[in-house]
DNA sequence: CGCTGCGGGCAAT
DNA sequence: ATTGCCCGCAGCG
């Protein structure tokens, strides 16, 4: 099924996906005739080659939370997924969606953040951590080779080839925090999963990577992410994630996960806990949120492959163990993870991730993040196309208000109009934010959907 | 102040 | 030996 249609969709979008390499080969194919169009947010187990001229290649950015990670190789540059900070409630935003901001990628900044509180319910934040890959946090590798730089997502990882097994989908779901603090939100809202357990399954989790995550600076750390309306995430495809352009989410695949990452990572979150910067940022209230919708959840449920969402989401009750936070947050709001395909499908999806975008940059980014995305970017693309980068485009994606929910027709509706980030609208008053990103959640409900992997395919394409 | 790359070093596999 | 991860350092914006 899909796996087959997801893959050859993703070939299908990036020239990198046409050709048969490794990051770890001895020698990189022959530059292609055309390079990739530079992908923010890239979900699931995608290579793609881009121009060294690309500057946001030359930097390694990634619109998810990623981190440099020494693989005691000078010629490859190994990066993994942070995963997403939540709210341990899992507040709902006013606009139903849940907050999902971008770990920061400084270790201390990282803590800092942990330390801040919910701008919505002034509950503690949770770093939810990536475990898209396997279990692991979704990994990024980069390569320079001649006038190319070779980008692969997923595989080396520990797992071994993804191709064949395939990465896991790195869900990380990042959990979009929107978070204004503003409003108030019941808490209920998220709740809706169907499912119950929430954590079980790190896996999924896992996948939201975010890595895809990933990260650019650009958004730096305050990013935001949304969390995709309900809708969003089953629009989204787990290709969306990618679509997703919101930063917001990062793999955390951990979030769902054992307990026990989560434990640690609970534990080190809750200490840290505190958005600061955020809240400031957050404004959002303000702002108008953008995103807004969510109502759904309905997604979720549907990760079930994924489960982690679910399981996140579901619980309604905290579970000691786990945040809170998880439980609910996933539900309403899927964090936005990467998630590498593991299994059979290749797909990977991304969360989508929300790039944190810089009120200032927002535009940009925010583009960006369009472009990123992968699956997304499919659909996207049919929705926006590249165009994406475009301002224009960016901006609606931009806001928040907006648009986000898009779904994408048929299976792959893009979230990404969700993307919308707040921020356009909001920035201004941001300002502090900076950073913010917001991110709709929809992509981890990607992930989830796995069923939509299928959809996952058909984003590819996009690309070019 | 935070992001990024680099590389040492440790632990688990 | 490999991999994952932590940590500190330095450069940069």
């Amino acid at each position: 099924m899909p796996a087959d249609a997801l893959q050859d969709a993703g070939r299908a979008c990036s020239y990198g996906m046409t050709l048969n390499w490794d990051i770890n080969d001895p020698q990189m194919p022959p530059e292609p005739a055309h390079f990739d169009h530079f992908r923010e947010w890239p979900n699931g187990y995608v290579r793609f080659i881009y121009s060294s001229d690309e500057k946001k290649a030359q930097r390694h950015l990634s619109g998810w939370a990623m981190r440099n990670t020494n693989n005691h190789n000078g010629h490859i540059l190994k990066k993994s997924c942070l995963g997403v900070v939540v709210c341990v409630r899992a507040c709902t935003l006013p606009d139903g969606s849940c907050l999902q901001l971008r770990p920061a990628i400084c270790d201390k900044a990282r803590l800092k953040q942990q330390k801040k509180v919910c701008p919505n319910c002034h509950s503690a934040l949770e770093l939810i951590p990536c475990r898209g890959h396997s279990g692991y946090p979704v990994t990024n590798f980069w390569r320079l080779d001649g006038n190319a730089i070779f980008f692969q997502a997923g595989e080396n990882q520990g797992s071994g080839g993804y191709i064949n097994n395939i990465p896991p989908l790195e869900s990380l779901e990042p959990f979009d925090i929107l978070t204004d603090m503003g409003f108030s939100i019941p808490e209920q809202s998220c709740p809706s999963f169907p499912t119950s357990d929430a954590y079980k399954a790190p896996g999924d989790l896992a996948a939201f990577q975010g890595d895809v995550m990933p990260p650019f600076q650009k958004y730096p750390n305050p990013r935001i992410y949304l969390p995709r309306p309900p809708y969003n995430y089953e629009l989204a495809d787990p290709g969306y994630s990618s679509s997703s352009p919101y930063p917001i989410l990062y793999k955390d695949p951990s979030s769902i996960p054992p307990d026990t990452d989560r434990a640690r990572l609970n534990a080190r979150q809750y200490n840290v806990n505190s958005y600061s910067g955020y809240e400031r940022s957050l404004d959002f209230t303000s702002k108008p949120h953008g995103w807004k919708p969510a109502l759904g959840k309905a997604s979720l449920g549907e990760r079930a492959e994924h489960g982690q969402f679910q399981a996140m989401a579901t619980h309604p009750y905290y579970n000691p163990e786990l945040p809170c936070g998880y439980l609910r947050a996933p539900a309403p709001c899927t964090p936005a993870l990467q998630t590498v395909i593991t299994t059979t499908t290749k797909v990977s999806y991304q969360a989508y991730p929300a790039p944190a975008l810089k009120y200032g940059d927002n535009v940009h980014e925010g583009k960006s993040l369009l472009s990123c995305n992968y699956a997304s970017d499919s659909a996207l693309m049919s929705a926006y196309p590249e165009t994406l980068d475009s301002p224009a485009s960016v901006t609606r994606a931009a806001s928040p208000v907006g648009p986000l929910p898009l779904k994408l027709p048929g299976d792959c509706q893009v979230i990404r109009p969700s993307m919308v980030f707040p921020q356009e609208s909001a920035p201004s008053r941001m300002d502090g934010a900076e950073t913010w990103a917001m991110c709709p959640s929809g992509w981890g409900s990607a992930v989830s959907y796995s069923d939509r992997a299928g959809l996952f395919l058909s984003y590819d394409s996009e690309d070019f």
